[in-house]
DNA sequence: AGCACGCCGACT
DNA sequence: GTCGGCGTGCTC
């Protein structure tokens, strides 16, 4: 059976370079479309994706297809558009973009290494006619061989590389080329029933026969089982299987992702506004592509109006897919959708290893489930009849992915509704400015959710001027008089308090005493943190780290001050306030091994913690019904930072944390500690006013031409060559001048902003500049892009220079 | 990515 | 004269 009429195949290759390319077809072998093949290239040979018919190339010789790597397809032929669309617009190698969408580990590639041959392993143990750099050579390779850039980067300068010929043509070093392959697989489990076929008469051991009273009375298990049941069972069950008394088979294993046991629950009656926002999504089902934006403060209800929505698709035929933000351990959102779906839902998040994230690709392959929930990476869920794709917190930065392909998983799942004619459904209480912005545009419908369930009041915000606490010494100079007496109020009452602060660490600031240098990174442009517990400095960047007893770089001085702050200092300080109160915290250090999260989750609700303080992970996807008071200890860290969207994003935090408070039956409060108090993002955010917030954000944005009223597209060059680097920048830099000057379209249109060096000039050694390039026109900017990189910058990717083409950039640092 | 092709400096 | 350095371009 096959998808294809003539020989010609349509592969993407999994190569940085590579688009889709032309095979032949394979002799008498099954192929479907989206199928892994694997493939000639060049002169080596790579994992493709099987995309359907190809044309031949002109004047070209065709290659065939060296093997079928897959009985039935990774993904469906529906998908392909997706896929090129994405490879088009993030200007990504197409074979790369379905790498990346597959769960991880399915990827087979070559890898040639250097190894001794027999005479070159017999030359080394005589030392027959070797000099020092060829008996080092040998050596290197003597154990499993190396891959030839680690040779490169083993010899250091004084080894030629020469040298590794030479030995080549003695015959004492040869490249054996090996395909990889990735671990990922379906897992089998032995299981045991009644043989089919008649036994062979024999005696039975009370042993045997007592075996086959189990399976008997099962039916079928799992041979583990039995094993667990009897000692030895496994040596029993293999005679009864010679006599034909039992049969043993495989029987496909799904590694069950999910921790703890998820109770159903019931859909509850809908408020007014949910019926109005769910009677909205409903009937635009089925019509073709529409995107909605729901609006809805903290506590509103909208993931119940998303399990409404979803049902609804799930209805008519159609399959759904949850997009929910990237954090530690399992959501809330996802959580719930467990209990009302049950077992009509996959997973797929990072939390995952790579055989359960298989396993649960694989049941939406089979159209074992309708739902998809996920991190960013479940946009490319394999479905083929999409009716509802829906981003919960669409503002939250963890959509955009860094490294590798970069792409805004919630921009995806846009383009993929529009693809298959589906329904979108952004939701957010505090909506990112790109999506507001198409609401006003017209873009997309606005549905809101005005008020909490329960018509429980939001929480009253407080801001505390810390312009006044400047001065002070000790805990006072950043727990104000108004949060000590609210922490102490709170703590009187048996309430819980939530203290709020953006940084990690005791100390952020180190400085010397004796001449006033700062502690810095040594391969990162950035002063060091000092983590008390710990009891050294680290770097947040690169991971660089020096003991907490550590003397000034510049002039030896043992004495250094601790300035800034971090929720470690948070803690110290609340301790000593309240030396009677429960504390803990919650950030990346104290959250490391699995569980740890949990454990603060279950004290919280167990009411074992009075005070909990930790950075941003505590904002998201989970509730606290028993906090009470939430203290924001320094709003302005994410103000400071060198980015239009700084300001965004600290409304966004600051309405995310200060919506923690008060979900449970009791009123929140939340004191909100700022040196600026008069910022509009602070007071908006104090006021819970998103509008008002849109307004001036808006104004400012179209002041400076920046997104949403433009696109922007972000060069970015790093290497460990600071002058390389400069030059290269400058060099781009001046293409692109050229490139815009010569088109008037371009010039128009497009803006150039740099090369500068970026903001962090050095991390983890990398020297770092960066490009904007800037239109208010999509297709233009893409136009430009494109032939930017077509003239591929002379010498740029081999001069030790790297280039990350970031289009849509949400970090400008 | 890897590999070949092609053009310039230091050696037999 | 050639060997080998790296810069450039291609892989169905």
């Amino acid at each position: 059976m096959n998808d294809f009429r003539d020989n010609l195949i349509e592969v993407a290759v999994c190569m940085p370079a590579g688009g889709s390319f032309t095979y032949g077809m394979p002799a008498g072998q099954t192929l479907r479309t989206g199928m892994r093949v694997l493939v000639p290239f060049g002169r080596q040979r790579t994992t493709g994706y099987v995309l359907g018919p190809g044309s031949a190339p002109p004047e070209k010789d065709v290659k065939p297809i060296l093997a079928v790597l897959d009985e039935s397809p990774l993904f469906p032929a529906a998908m392909i558009p997706l896929f090129r669309w994405t490879s088009e617009y993030y200007k990504y190698p197409l074979g790369a973009v379905i790498q990346t969408a597959l769960p991880g580990g399915l990827t087979l590639s070559e890898a040639a290494r250097w190894t001794l041959t027999p005479e070159g392993r017999a030359r080394l143990l005589t030392q027959n006619r070797l000099d020092p750099a060829e008996a080092r050579i040998l050596k290197l390779l003597a154990e499993k061989g190396l891959r030839p850039r680690e040779l490169r980067a083993r010899l250091g300068p004084d080894d030629p590389y020469s040298v590794v010929g030479a030995l080549e043509r003695r015959g004492d070093v040869r490249i054996v080329k090996t395909l990889r392959a990735g671990g990922a697989k379906a897992l089998q489990e032995r299981w045991v029933r009644m043989g089919s076929g008649e036994p062979a008469a024999a005696a039975l051991s009370p042993k045997k026969r007592a075996l086959l009273e189990i399976v008997a009375a099962a039916g079928a298990l799992p041979v583990g089982d039995l094993a667990e049941r009897m000692p030895n069972a496994g040596i029993h069950l293999r005679g009864l299987e010679r006599s034909g008394h039992v049969d043993i088979f495989a029987r496909r294993l799904y590694r069950d992702p999910f921790g703890e046991a998820i109770h159903p629950d019931a859909p509850p009656e809908l408020t007014v506004d949910q019926r109005t926002a769910v009677g909205a999504v409903g009937a635009a089902l089925g019509q073709g592509f529409r995107a909605f934006l729901l609006k809805g403060v903290t506590g509103s209800g909208k993931t119940e109006v998303y399990m409404r929505v979803a049902s609804q698709a799930m209805a008519s035929g159609t399959s759904v897919v949850v997009l929910v933000p990237e954090i530690a351990l399992i959501t809330q959102t996802e959580r719930r959708f467990r209990a009302r779906f049950g077992d009509d839902v996959a997973v797929l998040h990072s939390g995952l290893s790579e055989g359960e994230r298989f396993d649960q690709w694989t049941r939406i392959l089979r159209r074992e489930v309708r739902i998809a929930i996920g991190a960013r990476s479940a946009v490319f869920a394999p479905f083929s009849d999409v009716g509802a794709m829906i981003v919960d917190e669409e503002h939250d930065g963890s959509y955009k992915q860094e490294g590798g392909l970069h792409y805004s998983a919630r921009d995806l799942a846009v383009v993929r509704a529009q693809q298959c004619g589906a329904v979108a459904l952004l939701g957010s209480a505090t909506p990112s400015l790109q999506s507001y912005h198409n609401v006003r545009s017209g873009k997309y419908t606005e549905l809101t959710l005005p008020t909490r369930i329960e018509a429980r009041p939001l929480p009253e915000v407080r801001t505390v001027d810390l312009r006044r606490c400047r001065d002070l010494r000790g805990p006072g100079k950043f727990i104000s008089a108004e949060l000590n007496r609210a922490l102490a109020d709170t703590l009187r009452r048996g309430e819980q308090a939530l203290l709020f602060l953006n940084r990690r660490g005791f100390a952020s600031f180190p400085v010397c005493a004796a001449c006033g240098a700062t502690l810095r990174c040594r391969h990162c442009d950035i002063s060091l943190t000092l983590h008390r517990e710990a009891n050294a400095y680290r770097c947040h960047y690169c991971g660089f780290s020096l003991p907490g007893s550590a003397s000034c770089g510049a002039c030896g001085s043992k004495q250094i001050k601790r300035l800034g702050m971090g929720t470690e200092k948070v803690e110290a300080a609340v301790r000593a306030l309240f030396p009677e109160a429960r504390v803990a915290r919650m950030d990346r250090d104290t959250t490391g091994r699995k569980g740890d999260f949990l454990r603060l989750l279950k004290g919280l609700r167990e009411k074992t913690i009075d005070i909990l303080v930790g950075t941003q992970m505590v904002t998201q996807g989970h509730d606290f019904p028993g906090i009470t008071l939430v203290g924001i200890v320094c709003a302005d860290l994410s103000l400071s930072f060198p980015d239009f969207r700084a300001g965004e994003r600290t409304f966004q935090l600051l309405s995310q944390v200060a919506g923690r408070a008060g979900r449970g039956d009791r009123p929140g409060q939340v004191i909100l500690q700022t040196y600026h108090p008069e910022h509009f993002s602070i007071r908006t955010a104090r006021d819970q006013d998103f509008d008002a917030f849109y307004r001036q954000e808006i104004e400012f944005r179209k002041a400076l031409g920046y997104p949403p009223i433009t696109r922007l597209v972000q060069l970015r060059l790093s290497g460990r060559d600071a002058r390389r680097v400069r030059e290269q920048a400058e060099a781009l830099g001046a293409q692109c001048q050229t490139l815009r000057t010569a088109d008037s379209a371009f010039v128009e249109s497009i803006q150039i902003l740099g090369p500068i060096e970026a903001p962090l000039a050095r991390i983890a050694g990398q020297f770092r500049w960066q490009i904007l390039v800037k239109s208010p026109q999509t297709g233009c900017l893409h136009r430009f892009v494109d032939r930017l990189l077509a003239a591929r910058p002379p010498g740029l990717a081999q001069k030790r220079v790297r280039m990350i083409v970031d289009v849509d950039p949400l970090f400008l640092m």
